[in-house]
DNA sequence: CCCAGGATTGTTAACGTGAACATGCTGTTG
DNA sequence: CAACAGCATGTTCACGTTAACAATCCTGGG
């Protein structure tokens, strides 16, 4: 019966079931108001033929697609990643599509891009991943209207956010340094247009005075195992006095311990070493590095109960969450070894 | 001119250029005998009104969703996830759209139902990264007419594939250790119902038996840091005669370097460890890990030109590509002690 | 000057769904 | 018995776009 090949639609059910194709849109949306027994029929029949409804059509009438947009950085970095997994099942599980651009970096015109491709497709709000300071500017001429929610982005203005507690997780970190007796940390910090390793700096920085410590100086990295290992390299004339290290990240901790560890210091008996985000490997890296977890999943999940709220409500009262952020002591940090021992050049 | 605040049309843009809706329609699709002043006048308009084609009209019409859709296995393990960013790429770039549906398992249940999703959504094609044998048996109930590429899966029957060349990779890595002068190499395997789990091993077994080595039994692990440790310590009581481990994946490879260090076994000097993967760990990890490195990115990319060719040709058939896979020597990898040398315990 | 024929533009009708309104039917109540 | 409420169902139209066909305009050769 017509339209061979091509997929039925509701009047091709209707016709089975003896009803209008607005009955069969009403047993879709599981409207009231339908006899039991029609219903039974049309459900039949919608089996009977392989129905599914056409989410395009069903868009172009409603003015919704059910889609909410992803703007990601490209990197294979551990929380991101993470992120993005969560929101999708969040996504999901809310009934929402997920459309997801990744952009290599974020500069204003590939940012710009990566919108209008996203507003192309109807989304109706927007989870913007790009903890970078300029790209949370360039996210001020937003389509109004739509609702955003940032990821580490620290709130635009009219934005939702999420964030993890950065500050209190480098704080706790630097605190057990301190509280081991450490008497001059150093930060091994990320890029300084990322929000986060301000924070995270931020946070290390404040615990120090607050300790009436030193702040020396912070390193700087850009995430990568091998910047934490070129920025422990320059350090290794510094050891007499540094005794511990909190690095911005655990990659970048994971590059330091490898420059530790080739010039003959010891982790933790000359330095400490603290990470942050506990990536899978962080528990068997040699030694066990303690760190700083971070609840990506919770981020997901927040992000995305945020938005579709934004989106259902239209209050448009932006919120922001704050996740906190656990410390995770393992064996790569310890006391500092008692002054005038020779230390590791012993 | 009504419909305001909504976002303006075909019409309204015809209205401000003084032609017909049609006209506009013919110069946002590039369509040849435009009058180059209209589609100035068009374009202009265009701009000032800030018009956004609406992409489920045009799908509605013509029934093209120019989206296709992905099955992947959660988790954050480096491939899929880098494979996954390179797929939205190579598609963007393609002028394709993208919808993820990640699931926690494999079971045909919930396959059955991320398909049901992505065909809701209208997907011109498919692409699943599932590496597991049931998944890919519960692939032959697939919607006939949409065309697949399964990664690593091993080419289903009328699916293309894209796969790394998974036990070539584990040969070079063998026989490295093999013309070490290893003379008894165990591997650390990864689950049994992943097909490159699989692959993998039977690259190390036949590697072995050309050689005139013996092939002992596999320990078998599930991907993880921990997996890889456990079986590790289970190996330390037979590491008189093993002198070099293969372990089928990074992570596994830094749980088993993790548990070497604890025993007090030295890596290379008493054990040579080769792992798969190239994680971006790998290299500074202690000591630098010896490695196959897959290049997840060409991985991507073959997939969408694969499934993108199917979509638009439609002569269906199924093609499979293999992707070569590199051995990195670094240094976890050395000769064997010489016999009768104290090793591990002196 | 007239007409063929290509270039350019317009008219109309789908595409599959849901909203608004209309209709018929049943049973209840004054 | 009539009016009416309330449920069940149907009719018509609109959503924004493209396809198919129709109409118009110009250009140049006879």
């Amino acid at each position: 019966m017509g339209r061979q090949g091509r997929s039925p639609v509701m009047k091709d059910v209707a016709r089975l079931a003896g009803v209008s194709h607005i009955t069969v849109s009403r047993v879709v949306n599981q409207a009231p108001n339908v006899h039991p027994v029609t219903r039974e029929r049309v459900i039949a029949a919608m089996i009977e033929l392989g129905y599914r409804p056409n989410l395009a059509a069903r868009a172009l009438v409603t003015r919704r697609s059910h889609t909410l947009g992803v703007i990601a950085v490209k990197g294979t970095l551990f929380g991101p990643a993470s992120t993005l997994l969560s929101i999708e099942q969040a996504a999901r599980a809310r009934g929402y599509y997920l459309s997801i651009v990744s952009v290599d970096d974020v500069t204003p015109g590939v940012l710009q891009e990566a919108l209008e491709r996203l507003a192309k497709q109807g989304v109706e709000g927007l989870v913007v991943m790009a903890p970078r300071r300029h790209a949370i500017e360039s996210l001020a001429q937003m389509p109004p209207g739509l609702p955003v929610v940032t990821v580490e982005g620290g709130g635009a203005p009219g934005t939702g956010a999420v964030l993890v507690d950065q500050a209190g997780g480098a704080a706790a970190a630097t605190r057990h340094l301190v509280e081991l007796g450490h008497r001059r940390v150093v930060h091994l910090a990320g890029p300084s247009d990322w929000l986060e390793a301000e924070a995270r700096q931020e946070g290390w920085r404040a615990t120090c005075r607050e300790a009436g410590l030193p702040t020396p100086r912070p390193l700087r990295g850009d995430w990568s195992p091998r910047s934490g290992y070129r920025a422990a390299r320059r350090l290794l004339g510094r050891l007499e006095k540094v005794t511990a290290v909190f690095a911005a990240n655990d990659q970048m901790a994971l590059g330091a311990l490898r420059a530790f560890a080739e010039a003959g210091v010891r982790v933790p008996e000359d330095v400490s070493v603290v990470g942050f985000d506990d990536i899978p490997e962080a528990e068997f890296l040699h030694p066990p590095l303690t760190t700083v977890r971070q609840d990506f999943a919770a981020v997901g999940q927040c992000c995305v109960a945020l938005l579709t709220h934004a989106v259902e409500q239209a209050d448009g009262h932006a919120e922001t969450v704050v996740v906190p952020a656990q410390l995770l002591v393992r064996s790569s940090t310890a006391p500092p070894r008692p002054a005038g021992v020779p230390g590791w050049r012993g």
